[in-house]
DNA sequence: GAGTAACCGAGACGGTACGTCCTGTCTTGGG
DNA sequence: CCCAAGACAGGACGTACCGTCTCGGTTACTC
């Protein structure tokens, strides 16, 4: 199995300290002047490493990016779950739970939580310092598909399986009808607002997404 | 009194062979060897045209890409629009209005006739000959906002515009409910549809179709 | 022996508004910008006219430059012929004839007329104006023989002549040994200073022409 | 701490392989097509080089046939002298040292050692291989300052300096009047070839500089 | 005095080369 | 054997001109 035709590298003997300055010229490069004018050359002069060191470990550009940005979404992750932990031993509370990576609330009020949710999303929506790699990617992952798949399965669906999660929970409360198959029924609030953010469809705003929730909640279809 | 920095070209003097050409050739290349691959350079020698001449008429692959790809659908509405004629002319029968650029049909019967359209997109978007150029554009309009904007104005948003008109006869029909806006409930089953084929979030099938229609129109929670 | 294959133009019918203006706008742009970056484009874009214009009358950048310098030298030897003329009016001498393209003074003294000439060649070379069209039609015409024969039959062997006649003067006055041809006798002052002009292989002043004179006419074996 | 513009490449890693390859190119395309149709694009492709080569090391078409050239003539002379060598320890004599490279010959007859050499140049001003690259060369330096005083200071320069040491030597058995500066006495029989050469002002052959040699040791004068 | 055939200005066109930028591979020297 | 550095072959970029062509317009000669 170990073996392959260029004969893989030492992995074990990889600089960390190359790593890290290669994540963070990819993210600042693709931020300030854009992924498309963003080039491996570039990264690697301001990395300060050669290119060579990025051809050793990366197949292309976006690789190098999508690694990058899943280290800062775990980075940025870890440091809210500390400080939402410091935060509660300060304060001393439970409540409501916040953080959508950390689980969907569940106050027992559907409708509530996914809204709730959902404005965190909007607002993450229109963080600039994600938007860039974000779009960046999610472009590269339409015509890629190999790529794109791989976007989808380690920072997409993570997320859309706490809403599989809330959604079994409502269904055992009753509030949602047992048939229904979480895993689609999610998609009725959350891929219009994917759409709109991707082709840019609509304003994205939080009387929006509280609407998708009412509207996929009720139905179209008069009661 | 008129006169502009780089001198915009006389388009009255334009080469109808050679945008015919590049079109053509736009499109052939982006299907048999990808939208990365196709160049500016690579199009002009397929066509038989000078750099120039696409440079001096359109300023990047992707508006020549853009406008191809209008030419083509214009092209292709045209022609379906024939032969529904010739068909109906022949069978002299009206029936199932059928193709959706045509408008959707509307047999009194929501779900059935928006499932029916939804099947008809789900064969288009495994059309390779629409695919390859449609995920490139819809790609590039994801990272350049512009581009996406047109892309969406001049593309998609009159199909959605279509949805629009079945909701509001069908909510004057009283088959969905009047405090309902179309513009946003079609994207309950529309946008999933997208989602999936844009980040392969989800296979794309005749009961997938179905069933988003089926939780729009009645909704997730009991009724 | 008319009727050449493109048709030859009307050249009764040819505009000297435009001819002036194209060998106005040569001569500018070789002086302004140098002859490699005067294009024919900007030739016609300088004079007003179009690019059809030269190419109909002439077949190269470097006839235009040639056919241009040849009516300025024209203009400024009728100018200067003018000037001469109102100057021997007004004065009522005659004297040293002065410019040599009126012919080479005769004082009998054929070291001084020599030297007087060539020192005013050296003037002449040490002209801004003149130098760059007259550099760029002798480069071109090192490399294209054809255009250097044109150069040189029009614009250098007349001057040339002019030394023939000065020293076969000077045989008939027992000055010039009779077995010398003079066509070859000329060259050994004034190729020395053409050289050092086009090729830069030393400086060009009045102490070195008259050198060359007294080296000429005297020889370098001990008398 | 040296830290220029563009940043100079490292010599030190240059490859010889496509120096080479580029200066045989060069030279090939200016003898078979000629110097303008020679283009900086052809040459890499005939060197099977990529351009940006070119660009790293030279400034311009001009350089990189300069440089092709100076090496040829290096070549050309290494060739020879190690032929001469070895056709002398052949025959065992010394005679005639022959090559002007690598001298001019010194019987003692000034006259008859100059008429040699310049007939030896004739022959090489006839060569076609020499021609084309030397006058694409003398052709630019006319209208390029900096290039026509290299060319002159690495070409010319160093054979007219011999001349200037057998013009000494004649100073030195009394053959040349000492008052006379050899480096401008040389001109009176080179130059005169070298505008002929040029300029195309009239045929080239062994009589010519025969007489040429004549007229500039006796003088124009009776004596 | 209408017709018409050229020149003219303008500039789009199919091309070619420019000089720059980047790709992905390879080589060198240092740790 | 990794790494920084960067030269290399290759190829696309977007620009500038080439020489040809087509378009109206404007003369100037013909019938």
């Amino acid at each position: 199995m170990a073996s392959n035709n260029p004969a893989p590298p030492d992995s074990t003997r990889r600089s960390e300290r190359s790593r890290r300055a290669i994540y963070d010229a990819a993210i600042a490069l693709v931020v300030e002047i854009g992924y498309p004018k963003t080039t491996i050359e570039g990264i690697a002069a301001r990395a300060g490493v050669g290119k060579q060191t990025i051809y050793r470990w990366w197949g292309s550009k976006a690789e190098v990016l999508l690694e990058a940005f899943l280290d800062l979404s775990e980075q940025a992750a870890r440091t809210a779950a500390q400080e939402r932990e410091e935060r509660e031993d300060r304060e001393g509370q439970e409540g409501r739970a916040g953080h959508e990576s950390q689980g969907i609330p569940d106050t027992g009020d559907l409708a509530a939580d996914l809204k709730f949710v959902l404005r965190a999303t909007v607002d993450e929506l229109h963080d600039p310092a994600f938007e860039a790699p974000s779009r960046a990617l999610a472009a590269e992952g339409v015509v890629n598909e190999e790529l794109g798949r791989r976007f989808v399965a380690k920072l997409l669906e993570p997320q859309l399986q706490l809403y599989v999660d809330r959604l079994r929970s409502a269904q055992e409360a009753g509030q949602v009808r047992p048939d229904i198959d979480p895993r689609i029924a999610l998609e009725l609030f959350v891929s219009p607002l994917a759409q709109r953010w991707l082709q840019y469809t609509g304003p994205i705003t939080y009387t929006y997404t509280d609407t998708l929730v009412d509207y996929a909640l009720n139905g179209l279809a008069p009661r």
